[in-house]
DNA sequence: GAAACACTTGAATGCGCTTTCATCACGTCG
DNA sequence: CGACGTGATGAAAGCGCATTCAAGTGTTTC
């Protein structure tokens, strides 16, 4: 493998002046900057990124932390977070923690002492060693906001508000709501939305898993408030929601509307098609980068940044009471 | 932030001393390794990867260049990989190629020149590349195999046979085939065992798109075959069929059965559940990061690897002309 | 009791690159 | 015409670590 002083001496330079050539290029001629670069060409050089790291103090990497690579919701942020950072000519380095809140700390700890920066999406992390971590490197927070801190998160409790607004329009007049991880930052920013829609009443009826299986569970509790309608922390809830009611003989959207929160791809391919409301995840993803690329450089303090989020209405709500069959 | 120099005078060792024994234990004395450790665990030391990269050679990184990191099947392979190296306490950079084939060598080289070995899922890239990318460094492919490469991929063509024989035993004796890209590894694959079944003719309706709206498209293909079960490439066209299909009147599974290919998390969701074939992502993750490690300190070739595949019947499928609901 | 050996240790070297710092060649200005 | 900035260049000094090599210590063997 073809070294950068191979490449200078190719070029009929110094390695110093090779070097800038590649890395600053109008600090050198333009004669030499083109034979060098020639000369990089010809011999396949690609650059030691751990030697350019060692001698830099910039690794050119960005980490990426988040519990579950296998949740498409995540996967989405991890996108987002990888084009963005190829963007700049950075690479990342991703690690899930396996929803183990154990070995994150230290898994936090391992990569931050070798990124440029890191992208934490970490729900259930304790605020005090967030703070922590932070102090240890360049860190924006995503889905989740801690005081002081950079992040980017969703503005869901709008999307509370429009979803309510949604189901009130088509004259819902009781609510329930099928709530996350009660130690998740989203499930307690959803909540507080909860009551801000006149005219509509929402029962909370707990936490429940995230997943199709919690939704499962929650049905019965959701169907025993009388509640119209119900929305749900996620649309993995939301799908298991629908799947307990069709079981019991409870057919939606005409005795009872549901709405989701993520719009995950499953939500288009059920029947009936998930309402829900849209986050943009990947964008997240990007704008985290972005942020952290700022942070880096600027050295200014990101503030918060909060992502709209769009309803999308599909058909698993309708018309309270109605009595004609959606399709 | 502490370096092995720092630990090294703490403990009043020499750095090589030091370095011994954190990263060759049994070569230093008992009682100088505690001192170490201790000291490198009190000044919270933590090794500056580059450093150790540069002097030893060895990155301590893994690549992982996959299509779309928001495909919940590469997701899975991910997360396998990721798990396996850590592990090994290595890291994995990775990278999403967008499906885009064009930029795919690029940044195989660019990951290439800086990773200890490569996992490579690239289901379109063209098979001299391939080989140029794995004359480049240790490398093994995910879900595809080519001649004299080390490997992991699924025996899906043992799944078309399980799925076939499921539909004969149901009384099923003319299938619809919807493939998926012409030019992947996988999709010839499976179509090799189309005949494999006695007594079961299969029609092929053509290569879709492996999304939800290929399955769409195809699934007024298949209707016209007069097939009375249509297997497909995988869930999402499946699901895409599935909706077709209800959109049209028709049901599954009593008058026409599916099958998919994947059993992503979707196929559980829906109603009714898809019967699929499950393949081992995850599994393969870890079998092709395992097989990396092994390429690189035994120097063998690793043998292609062929996991088993298996299929999950759930709803979709029913006797043929059966007259009674599933439910 | 000396020679041979195994086992620990520290000094020194270099991985490939970036980044001062000093040098040099030019053009500019007083 | 000399003093002085300006921009381009190369020599050299590390970045933090692994690793080679020689030296030192203690143990075994004949």
């Amino acid at each position: 493998m073809a070294t950068l002083r191979d490449v200078a001496v190719a070029a009929g330079v110094s390695p110093a002046t090779a070097s800038r050539a590649l890395s600053a290029p109008d600090t050198v001629s333009t004669a030499r900057r083109h034979r060098v670069i020639e000369a990089a060409e010809r011999l396949g050089y690609q650059p030691n990124r751990s030697a350019q790291a060692l001698a830099s103090g910039q690794s050119g990497h960005v980490g990426l932390v988040l519990p579950d690579l296998a949740n498409p919701s995540f996967a989405a942020i991890a996108k987002g977070v990888q084009a963005q950072a190829r963007g700049s000519r950075n690479s990342v380095l991703i690690a899930d923690t396996d929803e183990d809140a154990r070995a994150e700390r230290e898994i936090v700890r391992d990569l931050q002492a070798n990124v440029d920066g890191l992208v934490l999406c970490s729900p259930r992390m304790p605020e005090e060693q967030i703070r922590e971590c932070a102090a240890a490197g360049p860190l924006v927070l995503v889905n989740r906001e801690v005081e002081g801190l950079p992040s980017v998160t969703f503005d869901s409790a709008a999307g509370v508000t429009q979803a309510l607004q949604h189901l009130r329009a088509l004259g819902h007049r009781h609510v329930a709501y099928v709530g996350g991880p009660t130690s998740s930052w989203s499930d307690a920013h959803r909540r507080r939305a909860l009551g801000s829609v006149d005219g509509v009443e929402v029962t909370d009826v707990g936490s429940h898993r995230p997943v199709h299986q919690g939704g499962v569970a929650a049905a019965d509790l959701a169907l025993e408030t009388g509640a119209t309608a119900v929305l749900c922390y996620n649309d993995l809830i939301a799908l298991g929601v629908m799947s307990r009611l069709r079981a019991r003989g409870v057919t939606v959207p005409d005795d009872i509307s549901v709405v989701g929160f993520d719009d995950i791809g499953a939500a288009s391919y059920v029947s009936p098609m998930l309402t829900t409301v849209a986050i943009p995840l990947t964008r997240a993803g990007h704008e985290a980068t972005t942020m952290l690329e700022q942070l880096r450089s600027d050295g200014t303090d990101g503030h918060p940044v909060r992502l709209p989020v769009e309803l999308v209405v599909r058909e698993s709500t309708s018309p309270h009471a109605s009595t004609a069959p959606l399709t």
